[in-house]
RNA sequence: GGGCGCUUAGCUCAGUUGGUAGAGCAUCGCCCUUACAAGGCGAGGGUCACAAGUUCAAGUCUUGUAGCGCCCA
């Protein structure tokens, strides 16, 4: 093995080694009976791989490789998401820079364009997860405009509208008018905003009287239909049932009662534009109201209403009615005021709720069945809480609306008649037959939803609606690990649709994770340039290009310098380069079940620390074998028993963890094991150890057995740096598997646990720490051995000490350990078990730190003392806890009060010198 | 307004069925000791947000208060 931990070297060598072996196909071990299958949640093929898919997808590889390790038959089923939006929308930029629209195009060749740059750039985001080393099965790469996974769309949709559960309607949805589409509640971002208040007199019809309402959106007055107060607001009562004039306009409309108005809220009179906002929309249909659509799909006033305004822009629109209002007098008063604005996540434009005819899936009828697998436990929510908010939404469910007004995406199968009727069907041919020979028909323009095709993701990706044998191996799937952002976009229509078209549910666990945000509690976004790439956490980047990379192609473009300021602050030399099983290591420690995950460059450090220290490990105990032929098992010592011992509660612990989605605390537990006993004690312990011809053999063998099981542990997490190790140390252990990924994954062997030797080298360690403590706190120099003389009445702490004379010796950099019968005044005394050990202070130790050392024992030991004798003294405790638990605070008791004793008479003695 | 969550060491977080509060990083000493200075050895640091309750016993269970956050309307 090199001399230095180089991570770039290792990860390059064994990308392509697994995968030009097929190590991660779903075929490899498929005489397993047992099938394991994770679905990866399909990234945008536009995307790149940014720091939450880094975290789920070494989730979900941490689970695979722990599950092909098992044996399982195992399938992590890869593929990317068409994206309509987003990919059109690159396309469409590419257009702009030759000046072109995708309407000089047209829709086929604009489509044909489209794939073309996803056959060219698509690539991205999968070839990052490459670097990553996800080992899912690339043979089986899907995307969701696949031929089959697009047969299978259509074939849902045909179905759910021969079963009426989707329709055609004109219903309010979010607009985008920069797009011209209609878009998700995922693709809206509202945030609060300064805005202003308009208090706007509305004249009563035949009266000098006015009411006064309180608006956010002074233009959409045109589309009023009705001004509501509150049915109990007695300023207000008398005027319930009159009319009032609407100014700028010749219309006039109701006064209404409704208790949705908030009477504290302005000035408790509100207008109600039933086309123009979704609370106003179910007013209007609670009271009958009229819908007045007064915008263009470009937000422009329409001719549907008789203005001045006529193909004003909405905004231009409020100023011009503000100033009109004004000169009119019905301004009451201008009250700045904070509200949420609606924007679109791709253009920032401001959403428009807007009255258009588009596709929806009635949704209550799939959604009773899908609350029902949550509720009866076929599925269930890891961290368990997350049900609540999936019962809160599926119970309050609203119908969903899958039609988009752009071209990249699955083409709604209808068609229309010349009298409009609609028909759908497969294709023309089917829809003429339905139609009749003669009808001239015309096909819908509208695409479906993304989220329509994801939905399909867990049983279109295995061959539905062929009933193939992939799905009859691993469906329902095993684990669908994701963030709680898309568990009403994305699960929820996943269970629905699982269990209406493919029989069953689609997976049994839900994993949601945490979301990654900036280390200091900030989300992670382009526009804040606090964006971390978990490629450059792995290669790294210099101060320079991570500048240029945060502040281009801003959307606002006068944050550059301040985002450069603070990134300069955060990063003074940039990012240093930690390699894939550090950044791996950091997720999985990071993975608890916590809502928001801080992600702090330190810890990546900290577990690049970890890589190293293992990797030196391996090397010492390479060097250390080297040459030597290990002969059976033969009989192993004391510490070659406890380190086997703790190995096996290791491994329990772990593959506990892991069964419970505690990937932290699998990461700690390991991080422990190897650190703290392998390294710091057993590599230590195996010095003297290999030194003695009746241990050395079985010192070898441990090591190289210990070694070899850390490192199938650890594979999940740090694929590369233990593949590296492991194909050095192969021909040592004799293993047989050509790679670290086919190796069993370890557990727990019970006749291997020895208490007595955990005892006894319990002991040993307690010995050394107190001489190390002592060394410690009188800075004495490592280098500078002493005598340590040991005073017992107990027969097994003397059988400890005798047995392992060597050891302690050596660990504790003692030049001899001589028994005595008596006590040393002249020296600092620590007290182990029942076993006092003496250092004599000639030439080494001030008398006063001694005294200092022992008053500070003393002190710690007496509050502990006091603890104790607390609880004893109280009677209540003594009779109501259980024995057990009183028995064992009488011995704790008892031996702090030994020690106490023997502290103090040492004290006193030190005191005389 | 409805729902969910968080508050533990300077920072970031663990803390199992209630039973002596832990880790990493940071800090302070001493060391380049032949696996590792990306390291070793040692040390300091906590009214577990606050209040009440249940219990022999509460960081852990219950209720309330305060502060912070997210989702929905």
């Amino acid at each position: 093995m090199e001399k230095t931990y180089d991570p770039k070297v290792i990860e390059n060598r064994f990308r392509s080694f697994w995968e030009d072996n097929d190590f991660f196909s779903s075929n490899l071990n498929s005489h397993s009976s047992k099938s394991y299958c994770i679905m990866l949640p399909p990234p945008n093929v536009t995307g790149s791989l940014h720091m939450g898919h880094a975290f789920q997808h070494t989730i979900m590889d941490i689970l695979t490789r722990y599950h092909r390790a098992n044996g399982d038959q195992t399938l992590w089923q890869p593929g990317t998401d068409h994206a309509g939006i987003a990919t059109q929308m690159v396309v469409e930029r590419q257009l702009g820079m030759e000046s072109k629209t995708r309407h000089d195009l047209g829709r086929d060749k604009f489509i044909e364009r489209v794939w073309d740059w996803k056959e060219s750039s698509g690539g991205t985001i999968t070839s990052q997860m490459r670097r990553l080393g996800t080992s899912v099965d690339w043979s089986r790469e899907r995307f969701t405009m696949d031929e089959g996974l697009s047969d299978a769309v259509q074939k849902v949709f045909i179905d759910l509208y021969n079963e009426g559960l989707i329709y055609r309607g004109k219903r309010l949805v979010n607009w985008d008018p920069v797009l011209h589409t209609a878009v998700s509640d995922l693709e809206v971002i509202s945030t609060e905003e300064q805005g202003s208040l308009w208090h706007m007199r509305y004249p009563i019809t035949d009266s000098t009287d006015y009411l006064v309402v309180a608006t956010t959106r002074p233009e959409t007055m045109l589309g009023d239909t009705a001004v509501a107060v509150h049915p109990e607001d007695e300023r207000y009562s008398h005027l319930i049932g009159k009319t009032i004039t609407l100014p700028l306009t010749d219309r006039i409309v109701p006064i209404i009662a409704d208790d949705y108005v908030d009477r504290e809220f302005g000035t408790g009179c509100v207008k109600i534009t039933p086309a123009h906002d979704f609370n106003d929309y179910e007013m209007g249909e609670r009271h009958d109201l009229e819908k007045i659509n007064i915008f263009t799909d470009d937000a422009k006033i329409n001719d549907a209403v008789h203005s001045n305004y006529q193909g004003m822009d909405r905004f231009d629109a409020r100023k011009a009615i503000i100033k009109d209002l004004e000169k009119l007098n019905l301004l009451e008063k201008i009250e700045p005021h904070k509200l949420m604005v609606p924007r679109g996540d791709r253009t920032n434009a401001v959403i428009e709720p807007y009255l258009t005819d588009q596709w929806f899936v009635k949704v209550e009828p799939l959604a009773k069945p899908a609350i029902d697998a949550v509720k009866n436990g076929d599925i269930n929510f890891i961290p368990s809480n997350w049900s609540k908010t999936y019962f809160n939404w599926m119970e309050n469910i609203e119908d969903w609306c899958i039609s988009r007004q752009i071209w990249w995406g699955h083409r709604i199968p209808a068609w229309y008649d010349e009298s409009g009727k609609v028909y759908v069907a497969n294709n023309i041919e089917e829809a003429q037959e339905l139609a009749g020979k003669d009808a001239i028909l015309s096909q819908d323009q509208d695409v479906l939803d993304t989220w329509f095709s994801s939905a399909l993701w867990p049983f279109s990706t295995l061959g539905w609606p062929e009933n193939t044998k992939e799905l009859e191996t691993f469906y329902p799937t095993s684990v669908l690990v994701t963030g709680f952002d898309i568990i009403f976009f994305w699960v929820a229509r996943m269970i629905m649709f699982g269990l209406k078209f493919a029989g069953d549910i689609p997976f049994k666990d839900i994993y949601i994770t945490g979301l990654i945000r900036d280390s200091h509690g900030q989300k992670m976004s382009k526009s804040k340039g606090n964006v971390l790439d978990p490629i450059d956490l792995i290669d790294g980047i210099d101060l320079e290009s991570l500048l240029e990379k945060r502040t281009q192609g801003m959307m606002q473009p006068e944050m550059a310098e301040k985002i450069k300021k603070q990134t300069a602050s955060e990063f003074p030399d940039g990012i240093p380069s930690f390699g894939t099983d550090a950044l791996r290591f950091t997720f999985a420690a990071l993975a608890s079940f916590g809502r928001d995950i801080k992600f702090d460059l330190k810890r990546v450090e900290g577990y690049r620390n970890f890589c190293n220290k293992l990797w030196n490990a391996s090397r010492y105990v390479l060097m250390k074998l080297e040459g030597s032929e290990l002969k059976g098992e033969g009989t192993l010592s004391t510490s070659d028993e406890w380190i086997l011992s703790r190995l096996q509660g290791a491994k329990k612990s772990i593959n506990k963890h892991l069964n419970e989605y505690r990937i932290d605390l699998m990461a700690q537990t390991i991080y422990d094991f190897v650190w703290h006993d392998f390294c710091d004690w057993y590599l230590e312990l195996s010095k003297p150890l290999l030194n003695d011809p009746d241990t050395k053999n079985s010192t070898e063998i441990t090591l190289i057995k210990v070694l070899e099981e850390i490192i199938t542990l650890l594979h999940p997490i740090t694929p590369f740096i233990t593949e590296e190790i492991y194909q050095s140390i192969r021909e040592i252990s004799g293993s047989y598997e050509s790679t670290l990924i086919l190796k069993a994954f370890p557990t727990e062997d019970p006749e291997l646990i020895n208490s007595q030797s955990e005892k006894a080298v319990g002991f040993i360690q307690d010995f050394i720490l107190s001489i190390r403590q002592i060394r410690g706190e009188m800075n004495i120099s490592p280098n500078k051995t002493f005598k340590c003389f040991v005073n017992s009445n107990d027969s097994i702490d003397r059988l400890f000490i005798e047995e392992n004379v060597i050891l302690i010796k050596s660990l504790a950099k003692l030049e001899e350990i001589v028994f005595i019968d008596h006590e040393v005044s002249d020296s600092a005394m620590a007290i182990v078990n029942n076993t006092k050990l003496f250092v004599p202070i000639a030439g080494l130790i001030d008398v006063e730190q001694e005294v200092s050392r022992l008053e500070k024992e003393i002190e710690k030991n007496e509050k502990q003392r006091q603890q104790f004798a607390n609880k004893l003294n109280n009677e209540k405790f003594v009779k109501g806890a259980p024995k057990q638990i009183v028995d064992v605070e009488r011995e704790r008791l008892s031996a702090v009060e030994t020690k106490l004793q023997e502290l103090s008479i040492q004290l006193n003695k030190i005191k005389e010198l």
